[in-house]
RNA sequence: CGCGGGGUGGAGCAGUUCGGUAGCUCGUCGGGCUCAUAACCCGAAGGUCGCAGGUUCGAAUCCUGCCCCCGCAA
C-alpha cells in the first residue's frame, strides 16, 4: 500500500522501519519542524525525519499541516498512518487520503486517551498495556479500534523500556492492520467511551517525588518519569533526578535507633542502593543524577559520600 | 551572549582559597578468617590530575585559549 506516515519521536520510528520492511510504499514522511534542542538550541529534526531522511524519503515537516493539504495530496497515497504526530488533524486533511487515515497507540484503547499513555500506564499500577490501532478522527484517539494487542507490563519497565517494546509491537500491529486492509478482511470495534480515561501531557511539576506517598506509588512514579523527564527532589538543597527506585521489603531499620523516620530520610546508603523512607515502606534508589552529574549506579553516589543515613530529601530546595 | 555545576587510577569523590614528591571510599587481583555474607583482616596492581600554551626553581593548584559532560530554564 501507498502510504504517508506522520510521527516525530524515535517511538514512531519502529512502526516505520516495519512498515518499509513489510514492502509498504512510503511516499512521504509528515512530522513536526526541527526544534531547538539542549543548552545551545541546536535546530534538530525529529528522530522520524532523520530516520526518513536516511533512507531518502521525503520529509514534510510542517508547523502546521492543515494549511499544507495540497502537499499530502501531492504524494499520491493510499492512505496515511499516524503514530504520536502531535497535530490535530482536520477534516480536510482527513479527507486526503481515500483509504483512510490509521493510528498506533500505546494503550488499550478506551483506556489512556491521550498524550502519555504510556506513562500513566505505570503511574496507574496497570499490570498491562498495549498497542491499538485505530481510525484517526478528529476526537481525542476516539477513533474505531482495527485492531488490539496487549503487553505486561514488568516491576522492571520503566517508561523507556516499555516504550521500546510498544514500539516494537505497533509495528507489528501496523503491518497486520494493512494487511487486513488490503484484503478486505478489516473490521472494526466502536470504543466504549464509558470506559475511557485521559491522560495528560506530563509536566515537570508532576515528577515531584512525594515520599510520603506509599513506597509502591513512589516507584511507579520513578519509572514512569524514566528515562525522561524524571522524577526528582530535592538532597542538601540540590535537585537529584531519579531513573529506578524500588519497593524495599522488609522493617526500615531505624537511624539511631529512632521508631520511625520521617518520610524522605536517608536510611541507608550503600552498596546496595540508597534506602528512603516512605508513608509506607521504603524505596530503594538504584539509579539516580545529582545536578552537574552524568546518570549513575546509587550506590556510587552514596560511596562518594554525597548521601548518607540520616539526610533527608525534601519537596523544597531549602 | 539565558542561569549554574563539573572533567583527578576501572567507578564515585577530596585536594585548587594561601603552588612544593597525588589522597579517600568502592571495585579489581592475590592471600587470610568465616557455616556464610553487600562482613572483617593483610597485601598488590592501576593516574599524561580534559587539551594546548604561559608564569615559576617547582603547577592538579595561578594566568590565557580551546574541547567535552551535566542540572535548571526554554
Amino acid at each position: 500500500m501507498k502510504l504517508v506516515y506522520a510521527g516525530a519521536p524515535a517511538f514512531s520510528v519502529p512502526p516505520l522501519s516495519a512498515l518499509l520492511g513489510a514492502g509498504h510504499e512510503v511516499a512521504a514522511v509528515l512530522t513536526q519542524p526541527p526544534r531547538p534542542v539542549g543548552r545551545k538550541a541546536v535546530l534538530t529534526p525529529t528522530p522520524l525525519a532523520a530516520f526518513a531522511e536516511e533512507r531518502g524519503i521525503p520529509v514534510l515537516a510542517f508547523a502546521r499541516v492543515r494549511e499544507h493539504v495540497a502537499e499530502l495530496r501531492a504524494a499520491g497515497a493510499d492512505c496515511m498512518v499516524t503514530c504520536a504526530y502531535g497535530q490535530i488533524l482536520t477534516d480536510e486533511v482527513l479527507a486526503a487520503f481515500p483509504a483512510g487515515v490509521y493510528n498506533i497507540h500505546a494503550s488499550l484503547l478506551p483506556r489512556w486517551r491521550g498524550a502519555s499513555p504510556v506513562q500513566h500506564a505505570i503511574l496507574a499500577g496497570d499490570a498491562e498495556t498495549g498497542i491499538t490501532v485505530m481510525r484517526t478522527e478528529r476526537g481525542l484517539d476516539t477513533g474505531d479500534i482495527l485492531l488490539a494487542r496487549a503487553l505486561q507490563i514488568s516491576a522492571q519497565d520503566t517508561a523507556g523500556t516499555l516504550a521500546e517494546k510498544l514500539s516494537a509491537l505497533g509495528g507489528a500491529c501496523i503491518c497486520e492492520a494493512l494487511s487486513r486492509l488490503e484484503r478486505g478482511k478489516a473490521t472494526f470495534t466502536v470504543q466504549d467511551g464509558s470506559r475511557a480515561t485521559l491522560c495528560k501531557k506530563i509536566e515537570k511539576a508532576d515528577c515531584l517525588v512525594d515520599f510520603s506517598r506509599p513506597a509502591e506509588e513512589v516507584c511507579r512514579l520513578v519509572r514512569a518519569m524514566s528515562p525522561a523527564p524524571l522524577a526528582y527532589a530535592y538532597l542538601r538543597g540540590a535537585p537529584v533526578n531519579f531513573y529506578f527506585a524500588e519497593p524495599c521489603e522488609g522493617a526500615a531499620p531505624s537511624v539511631n535507633g529512632a521508631a520511625d523516620a520521617a518520610p524522605g530520610t536517608v536510611l541507608r546508603a550503600d552498596k546496595a542502593g540508597i534506602v528512603v523512607a516512605a508513608g509506607r515502606g521504603c524505596v530503594r534508589i538504584l539509579e539516580l543524577q545529582a545536578a552537574g552529574g552524568k546518570r549513575m549506579r546509587a550506590a556510587d553516589f552514596a560511596n562518594g559520600r554525597k548521601a548518607a543515613a540520616g539526610d533527608v530529601f525534601t519537596k523544597e530546595p531549602q
